[in-house]
DNA sequence: TGAATGATCACG
DNA sequence: GTGATCATTCAT
């Protein structure tokens, strides 16, 4: 089932472990686009150095302090796209980066966009599942509540999840906000899994 | 390890 | 207006 806003509205945290195991989804044109989020980090606001939303509003973060259940897509380094949900309630800034997806569905129209790369390199990175998707800026702001892309429950439960922290930070690299399935093939190359600063947070059946 | 490549924001 | 920086990816 496609998940509501009340399961966005919370502080990113929680949102970004609860994620783990729920299946993005996209549909564009003719193709069903699925993957099965791996890895997630979480940005908030004035507490978080580390997040685009620390210094308070500007014209590209301004739907982080929105309504939750929003996407929050930016462009960087002059050639990728980030794909974040919305979290928490408005005027209170928060996030959830989705970092890499088990690709499950659409697989055919993933490899076209990523020319051809192989399965594992398709939606292991911030970056790489944007291409894959085909998320852009012009996504930026769309409703999860929305018959365009959304985020399903489709019954898995993921296990074996770990926290680190995050990838490629310069400030606000201490904080324990990244999440990710332990041993999942697809979760991508930032923190090697059992390196420092990953620790083994809890098992679920 | 470093190049690619351009939007964003703080500062003045 | 300008310059440093960037929640990355890929080839070397």
């Amino acid at each position: 089932m496609k998940l509501r806003r009340s399961f966005f509205a919370r502080p990113s945290p929680e949102v970004a472990r609860d994620l783990l195991g729920k299946v993005l989804a996209r549909r564009t044109g003719d193709a069903l686009l699925r993957g099965r989020i791996v890895e997630t980090e979480a940005y908030t606001g004035a507490s978080d150095p580390g997040s685009h939303a620390f210094r308070g509003p500007t014209p590209r973060n301004q739907v982080m302090f929105g309504e939750a259940g929003h996407l929050y897509v930016y462009f960087t380094y002059g050639m990728h796209h980030c794909v974040n949900v919305v979290t928490d309630q408005p005027g209170t800034a928060g996030a959830v980066l989705l970092r890499a997806l088990e690709p499950l569905e659409g697989i055919e129209v993933m490899e076209a966009n990523r020319s051809g790369r192989p399965l594992r390199d398709l939606c292991n990175g911030p970056g790489k599942l944007c291409q894959s998707f085909g998320i852009t800026r012009d996504q930026n702001g769309d409703d999860l509540e929305g018959s365009d892309i959304w985020i399903e429950d489709d019954g898995f439960r993921a296990n074996a999840v770990a926290t680190s922290t995050r990838v490629g930070l310069s400030a606000g690299a201490d904080l324990p906000f990244r999440f990710f399935v332990q041993g999942n093939p697809f979760v991508s190359r930032g923190e090697r899994p059992g390196g420092p600063g990953v620790r083994r947070q809890r098992e679920k059946a």
